[in-house]
DNA sequence: TTGTATGCGTTATCAT
DNA sequence: ATGATAACGCATACAA
C-alpha cells in the first residue's frame, strides 16, 4: 500500500487539493482565495483561510511558477561577490526583491568560466525575470546576442557605455569634481589622481569629473600625477611608491576609491610620510573602515543601500509592466554623492 | 490566429517538445539523451545533441524541479549581508554550488520580520534543496520545529550550542589561545580581550581559548580588562576608551574581530596613544585591509574561501545521499586558524 | 461567485 | 534502446 507504513500516513506536504477537500469547494476556489481573494465570497474565503491554517499549507511555488511561467527570481551580476563595496548595495537590493516575493540569485561575472556557462544560462533560460547588472564591463551587446529575447535588465552602479537599457548611477564625475573642490579650497595646487581599472565606466567619469574640475580651477593637469590602480589596496600601496619617486610630488592626491586611498596611505606611512601634514588623501566611496582609518579618509560617499533599493524597484517595475518600454531618459536615475570631510585633507602650508 | 502576428511566428523558446520533432524521436528519447545520455543509442544521441544545438533548446528548470519535485537551490541564512566578513565565504558556496547546478539564495536573518516569513517559507515551502546557516543565534530548535520535515541543515562558521546538526567550523579558541601564546613569547604579562556579542558561540569560544591559555601561561585574569563589544568597529572604539580610564592597563589587547582591533586601534591613536609601542593589539578574520591598517594588523587567519566550499559541498552531499545520516562527527569539520604576525604587536620593554 | 477541465514542460513508469 | 502516457501542483478560460 504505497503511501503508507505500519499504518502510519506518510505527511507529505499538503497540497491544495487537500486544502480544497477540507474546505469543501473546488482547488480553483482554493487558488483564487489565496491569489486573488476579492474574487471569492466572504465566507468561503474565511473557509479556505481556516483550512490552510489547519492543513499547514504552502503554495509550491515551482508549480506556481511553471504554470504562470515566470521565475520567482531575480539575478543579480557582480563583478566580485568577496569585494565589500557590494555588500551594501546587495542587502537594499535583497530587502527590496523579498518584499516583492522574488528570490535573489547571485552571480559572480568573474567566475573562470562565468560568460559562456551560468550568464546565459540566466540570461535565456527562464531562470529569472529580471537581471540586475552592477558590472559594467560586460558588452552591451552580449544581452543581445543571438537575437534572442531576454528578460528586464537593469544596470546598478556601473553600466556599459552607450547602452539603451536602464541604469542606476551615482553621480560619479560630480563626486570627483567635489573632492577636487575641496582640495582647491584648501589651497592645494598640485592635484593627483589614483586612476582605477582603466576599462571601467566608473574609472573613466571619476576622472572626467576629476579633469573638469582641475581645468575649472585652471591647475595644472600633469600625466605624471596619473597612478594606475585597479581599485584594490595593493595598487593603492604601488601608487604611493610611484608618488615617492616624483622629482615634483603633488601636495594631495584623489584615489578612484576608498581602498586604494587606504592602501597608498598605507605605504606612505611605512616610508615615514605623513597624512595629511605631508600630502593630503581623498578617497571615494565611504566603505565603513573609512571613518576609522588612520587618518579618517575624507572621501566622496553615497547612498549604496539606496541604489541597490531604486534599482530593485525599477527592475520589478519592468517586469510587473512588460508593455512599458524600458528605454528612455525615465528609467535611467542619477543618485547624488557627497563630500565627507575627515582628518585626511588639510589645507597647505 | 494566436501566437502569430502578421504572418511572423512569435518565438517563444523550444521545449522538449520541438527537439523531439526534429529529431525524429520521442520527447523521452530527448529526456535521456540529456540527463542519462549512457541508456541511449549513440547515433540516437547525436541526433538529440544536434537537434538541441539547432534549436538553442534549453531545459526548462522550473518544470524540471517540478518533476523532480526539488527547488534546484539552496539558501544561505546571514546574519548581515553588509558584513564583509561572509562575502569571502559567499564566494566558496556561490563557486561550490554553481558547479552542482544549484542556485544561491541568500537570506538576511536580520531582516525585520524575518523569522515568521523568508525563513520557515524557505525551511518548509521546498524552495529549497538544503540550507546553509552562517548564523549561530538562530535557535536550533527553530529547524524542527511542529514536527514538520526540513531539508538537509548543515552550520558553517557559527553554530548552535548543543546542536546534533552537523558544522563546519574554524577552530576559535585555538586561534584565540595562538594570540595569546604569542604575546606571551613577546614578554606580556597583562592582556586584555574585547569580546563580541555575549550570546554568541564565536565570542564565547574565542574567550575560552584566551582564557585557557592565560590560564596555562599563568597569566592574571582581571575582569576590568574584558571589554564589552559587538564586532563592530564602533564598540572597538568605545574599548579603547574604556582602556585609557584604567587605572592599571593591560600592555596587550586581543580583540574577537579584526573590525573591533582596527577601530580600538583607531580610537587610541586620536588619545595620541601609539600601537605598538604603547600598547600591543591582535585581531581575528584577517580580513583585506588588516594588512594594510596602520600599524599593520597581527591576526588569527582563517581560509575562509575554503570554509565556504567545505560547507557546501556537505550540504550537496547530504542532498544528494538523502539516506546518509546527518548527525555525528564525521559530518563536523574543524578548519585550522593561523597567526600572522605583522606589525601591530611587540615585545615588551 | 463557483466548478470543470486543461495545460505549463518535464521526467519516470511501463510497455514494446 | 525507444515510445506512449501519466503525473508533478497550480492557475486560468470557460461554463454554469
Amino acid at each position: 500500500m504505497p503511501g503508507r507504513r505500519g499504518g502510519i500516513v506518510n505527511k507529505a506536504s499538503p497540497t491544495i487539493q487537500d486544502v480544497a477537500r477540507m474546505a469543501n469547494v473546488s482547488t480553483a476556489t482554493v487558488s483564487r482565495a489565496l491569489s486573488a481573494p476579492a474574487s471569492v465570497a466572504e465566507e468561503t474565503r474565511r473557509l479556505v483561510i481556516e483550512a490552510v491554517e489547519r492543513s499547514g499549507y504552502r503554495v509550491n511555488q515551482t508549480a506556481r511558477n511553471l504554470r504562470r511561467k515566470q521565475a520567482g527570481a531575480i539575478v543579480v551580476l557582480v563583478p566580485n561577490i568577496g569585494n565589500p563595496f557590494f555588500s551594501r548595495i546587495l542587502a537594499g537590493i535583497e530587502a527590496t526583491a523579498s518584499k516583492a516575493g522574488l528570490n535573489v540569485l547571485i552571480a559572480d561575472t568573474r567566475q573562470p568560466r562565468a560568460h559562456e556557462g551560468p550568464l546565459s544560462e540566466y540570461l535565456h533560460n527562464n531562470r529569472a525575470d529580471g537581471i540586475l547588472v552592477l558590472d559594467g564591463s560586460l558588452p552591451d551587446r552580449f544581452f543581445s546576442a543571438g537575437n534572442r529575447s531576454h528578460p528586464p535588465i537593469v544596470y546598478a552602479c556601473e553600466w556599459s557605455e552607450g547602452t539603451r537599457l536602464p541604469s542606476i548611477r551615482f553621480d560619479n564625475a560630480g563626486g570627483a569634481a567635489l573632492a577636487v573642490e575641496h582640495l582647491a579650497d584648501l589651497g592645494h595646487k598640485s592635484i593627483g589622481h589614483i586612476l582605477g581599472p582603466l576599462d571601467n565606466v566608473l574609472t573613466r567619469e571619476r576622472r572626467r569629473g576629476f579633469d573638469n574640475a582641475l581645468k575649472a580651477r585652471g591647475l595644472p593637469m600633469r600625466p605624471d600625477w596619473y597612478f594606475d590602480g585597479d581599485f584594490t589596496l595593493a595598487t593603492g600601496a604601488n601608487a604611493a611608491l610611484r608618488w615617492l619617486e616624483l622629482p615634483e610630488r603633488p601636495t594631495a592626491v584623489t584615489a578612484s576609491s576608498d581602498e586604494m586611498a587606504c592602501g597608498f596611505m598605507s605605504e606612505l606611512y611605512r616610508n615615514g610620510v605623513k597624512v595629511p601634514e605631508d600630502v593630503s588623501v581623498v578617497g571615494f566611496d565611504d566603505i565603513d573602515i573609512a571613518e576609522r582609518f588612520i587618518p579618517a579618509l575624507t572621501t566622496i560617499s553615497q547612498p549604496r543601500m539606496e541604489i541597490g533599493e531604486t534599482a530593485a524597484n525599477a527592475l520589478i517595475d519592468l517586469i510587473r509592466n512588460p508593455d512599458r518600454k524600458p528605454t528612455g531618459t525615465g528609467f535611467t536615475r542619477l543618485l547624488d554623492a557627497r563630500l565627507v570631510v575627515r582628518s585626511s585633507t588639510r589645507a597647505v602650508a
